[in-house]
DNA sequence: TTTCTAACA
DNA sequence: TGTTAGAA
């Protein structure tokens, strides 16, 4: 299939899929014309791509970890195990972060505890005009 | 009409 | 990332 019916079909722009691409996340085929030549795979592919940028992991450790992902639900093929590494230091990122968040969300309660009756009418009705 | 590259907002 | 110019 050619970009726009990848496009259709994952909801990813063309302008995503060119720098997917770059990014080395994708290798379609190319005809004559240069135009690019997508397989039926690409679609889950990219798929796996936008899961794992929204996980937050960098675009390079997504090119490791594709060929290592099963067409199927995100599943991890059996002989990648390098990667696990990646995908741990990974979590704990993510585990810090989280962390970090919650701190601050109970620092804004805080703050947010304190305002008084006043404010906090005042606060509805702005919420009411936006 | 569709896609490509490159570059700007 | 969106958009767009100019060329196949």
């Amino acid at each position: 299939m050619r970009i726009s019916e990848l496009e259709r079909r994952t909801g990813v722009s063309q302008r995503l899929l060119r720098y997917y691409e770059e990014q080395g996340l994708l290798r379609p085929e190319r005809l004559p014309s240069g135009y690019r030549v997508y397989a039926e795979d690409d679609v889950t592919t990219v798929e796996h791509i936008r899961n794992l940028l929204a996980a937050g992991l960098s675009t390079t450790t997504i090119a490791d970890l594709l060929p290592c992902m099963g067409s199927a639900g995100g599943q991890l093929i059996a002989d990648c195990p390098e990667l696990l590494l990646d995908l741990q230091r990974e979590r704990a990122r993510l585990s810090a972060a989280i962390a970090e968040l919650t701190t601050a969300r109970s620092t804004l309660d805080q703050v947010i505890s304190t305002a008084p009756p006043s404010v906090e009418h005042e606060a509805a009705r702005l919420r009411g005009l936006s």
